[in-house]
DNA sequence: CTGAAAGCGCTTACAG
DNA sequence: CTGAAAGCGCTTACAG
C-alpha cells in the first residue's frame, strides 16, 4: 500500500502516560482531601471555584490523570451502546477502531446492536438497555430517525448522533460540516479551471446527500455556472449505483470534464466506467469523491476526496456520551452538545486541472 | 446508580454476563480462601489437583468471570504492543477492531507503533517497552521477518505473529491455512468447469502469497492441468498491480475462462479491466479473489473470494498474548501457540460455471 | 462546601 | 499446598 494508514490511537496522546501521581498527591498538594479531588475530576457542583483552581493546578503540576481501571472497579464498567444499521463496512471500521480506542482508554466497554430498518429500532434499543447500556451511540442512517432520537430521549437515555448533516437540536452530535466539505470540493474543482462538472447524489434518504447536493448547486450558482439536469445523476451510495450513474454522465454527446461523486465508492465505481469507455483520469475526466474511505487509496488512480475523520469522529462520540453519563449520575442535567469535526481537502491523482 | 438487574434470557454471549458474583462467592461455595480461587483462575501451578476441581466446579455452578476492571486496578493495565508497517487500511482497520474488542474484554490496553521498513523495527520495538509493552503482535508483513521475530525472542518479550503463512515454530501463530484455502477456491473454480485458470500472484516477500499460488499450482497439476507460464501474472497485492497483471492475462490472444487473483484488491482490479475490455463478469471471464476485505463486497459484480476471518484473528492474538504475559508474570515458561483458525469459501456473483 | 471512613473485587507479599 | 492480612486507586455513603 502506498500510504501508511492513519493509526487511531497512535499519535494523539500516549495511551495512559504512565504516571503513578495518584488521586492522593494531588490531595497532597493541593492540600485538599482525596474525597475533594475526586469531585473536581468528576465535575461535581458542590465545590468552591477557590477549592477547585487549588486542584486544577496541581493536576496540571503533577500530570495527573485518572486510572480509569480503579475507577471503573469501583464505579462499574461505564457501558456504551452502538445502534447500527447499514452503514458501509468501511465507514463502520473506521468508526469501531476510534470508538473503541476511546471506550478503552475512559475504561468503558463497548456493546454492539445491529437493527434491520427503523422498524426494529425499538427493540434494539431494549435489548441495548437489557445489555446494560448507560448511553448510546448512533451512526448514520439511524442517526437521522427522528423516532429513534425521540424514543431514546423519552426514555431518558443519553445519546449522541454520529454523521448527521442536520442534527436535531434535541440530541447531541458529532459530525463535520458536509456542506462545507462539498462547497470546498467544488471551488477546488473550478479553481483547477473545470467549468463543466457533473454531479452524482448519494441517497435521498442520508441527510449528508442532501447537503453535499446543495452546497454543490449553490458553489456553481454562485460562479454564473448553473448546472443543466443532465449533469446530474442520481445514486445510492452504492458502488454499482455509482456504475449507472456515472454510465449515464459519461456517454452524454458533450462530456463533462469532471465528475464530483458524493462519496468515494460512487466515485471508484465512475473510475471504472471511465476506464471502460477508455478515458484516461484525470486527463479526460477528473473524477473526486467524498469520505477518503479505504477505498479511495486502494483504487487507482488515487482518488481526490474530502477526509472526514471517521476514527475521530468515534472517539469524540465516546468522549461526549460518557460526559453525558457521567453528568446524568452526578445528578446534572445533559444538555446536547454539537461537535463539529474538521475536514480536509486531499488532493490526489484522480483529479487535475482541467485541459486548455 | 446502581445497573438495571439483567434479564436471565441473556444473549449470546453478553459482552460480560454481569455477573453480581465474585471470588468470594466462589471461594465460600467451593470452601477454600479467595486466595485459592484466584490461584486458579490465574492457573498457578501451586494447587492441588483436588482442590482444582471445587474451585472449577464451583465456578461453573455459580458462572462466575472474573471482573477485569478490578484485576486491573490492583495488577495494573496490560499492555498489548501492535508493532505495524504497511498492511493494507482494510486489514489493520478489521484487526483492529477484533484486537481492540479483546483488549476491552481481557482489560488490557492496547498500543500501536508504526514501523516504516525493517531497518526501523528495532527502534519500534524500543518504543514499544517504552510505552510499557508487556507482549507484542506482529501483523504482515513484519510477522514474516525473521529478525523482528529473533529480536523480540532474545529480549524475552511475549510475541504473536499474525496472518503469517510460515510460523516460525521459535514464536506464537494466529493464521489461516493458506494453502488450504487457495487449493479451496481451485477447487471450486474446477468444479464449476473452468479449465484455463489465469493466476496472479502476490508480493513475493510476503509468506501468503507464496503459499497461495503454489497450492493453485499444485491442484490444477493434480487434476492434469499444469499452467502455461502466460497464465501467470505478477502482482504486489496493489490494485494497481492487479490491474497491470490482469490487462497481461486478459490481452493474450486466447482468452482464459477465470482469473484468481490472490487477494481482493487485484481481483478488484481483475474486474475493472474486464469491463473496461468489455467483458461480461462472470458470463465472459469469472474472477476471485482471497481475503474478503471490505472491497470484495464493494465492488460489483460482489467477489467470490476466501474468506479470512481478520477481525477474529485479532481477538484471537489478543487472547493468546495476554496469556502468554500472565504466564510468563507467574514464573511459567511460555511455549508457543499455534493456532489456525477456519477460512470459508465465499460465492458471490463474480464466478459463475463456464460456458459450454 | 469539605472530609474520615469503608469498601469495590481482586492480587501481592507474608506466613504456615 | 493453603490462608489471613493489607492494599491497588478510586468512589459511595455518611457526617459536619
Amino acid at each position: 500500500m502506498p500510504r501508511a494508514p492513519k493509526s487511531p490511537a497512535a499519535k494523539e496522546e500516549p495511551v495512559r502516560p504512565a504516571t503513578n501521581v495518584t488521586l492522593y498527591d494531588v490531595a497532597e498538594r493541593a492540600r485538599v482531601s482525596g474525597m475533594t479531588v475526586s469531585r473536581v475530576i468528576n465535575g461535581n457542583a458542590h465545590v468552591s471555584e477557590k477549592t477547585r483552581e487549588k486542584v486544577m493546578k496541581a493536576i496540571g503540576e503533577l500530570g495527573y490523570t485518572v486510572n480509569v481501571a480503579a475507577r471503573a472497579a469501583r464505579v462499574g464498567t461505564l457501558r456504551v451502546g452502538l445502534l447500527y444499521s447499514n452503514p458501509s463496512a468501511a465507514f463502520l471500521s473506521a468508526f469501531l477502531v476510534g470508538a473503541m480506542g476511546q471506550c478503552n482508554r475512559s475504561g468503558a466497554e463497548l456493546i454492539l446492536e445491529h437493527c434491520e430498518d427503523l422498524k426494529t429500532q425499538r427493540k434494539a434499543i431494549e435489548r441495548l438497555i437489557a445489555m446494560g447500556a448507560d448511553g448510546i451511540l448512533v451512526p448514520p442512517p439511524l442517526c437521522d430517525s427522528r423516532s429513534a432520537l425521540k424514543h431514546l430521549k423519552e426514555i431518558g437515555m443519553p445519546t449522541v448522533a454520529v454523521a448527521t448533516a442536520k442534527p436535531s437540536p434535541q440530541a447531541s452530535a458529532v459530525r463535520i460540516d458536509d456542506y462545507d466539505g462539498a462547497r470546498s470540493m467544488t471551488k477546488y474543482l473550478l479553481s483547477a479551471g473545470h467549468k463543466d462538472i457533473a454531479f452524482i447524489k448519494g441517497d435521498p434518504e442520508h441527510t449528508p446527500a442532501q447537503l453535499r447536493y446543495q452546497a454543490f448547486i449553490d458553489t456553481m450558482r454562485e460562479e454564473g455556472l448553473p448546472v443543466p439536469a443532465e449533469r446530474i445523476a442520481q445514486g445510492m451510495f452504492t458502488y454499482r449505483s455509482g456504475l449507472v450513474a456515472a454510465r449515464e454522465l459519461l456517454s452524454q454527446k458533450v462530456r463533462p470534464t469532471a465528475i464530483f461523486a458524493s462519496n468515494d465508492d460512487m466515485a471508484a465505481a465512475a473510475i471504472a466506467v471511465a476506464h471502460g469507455m477508455h478515458l484516461q483520469v484525470p486527463e479526460d475526466i477528473a473524477i473526486a469523491g467524498f469520505d477518503d474511505t479505504p477505498v479511495a487509496v486502494t483504487v487507482w488512480p488515487e482518488l481526490t476526496t474530502i477526509h472526514q475523520p471517521i476514527g475521530d469522529m468515534g472517539r469524540a462520540a465516546v468522549e461526549m456520551i460518557v460526559d453525558h453519563v457521567r453528568e446524568r449520575r452526578a445528578g446534572h442535567e445533559v444538555v446536547p452538545r454539537h461537535q463539529l469535526m474538521p475536514y480536509t481537502l486531499e488532493v490526489r491523482e484522480s483529479t487535475a486541472p482541467a485541459e486548455g
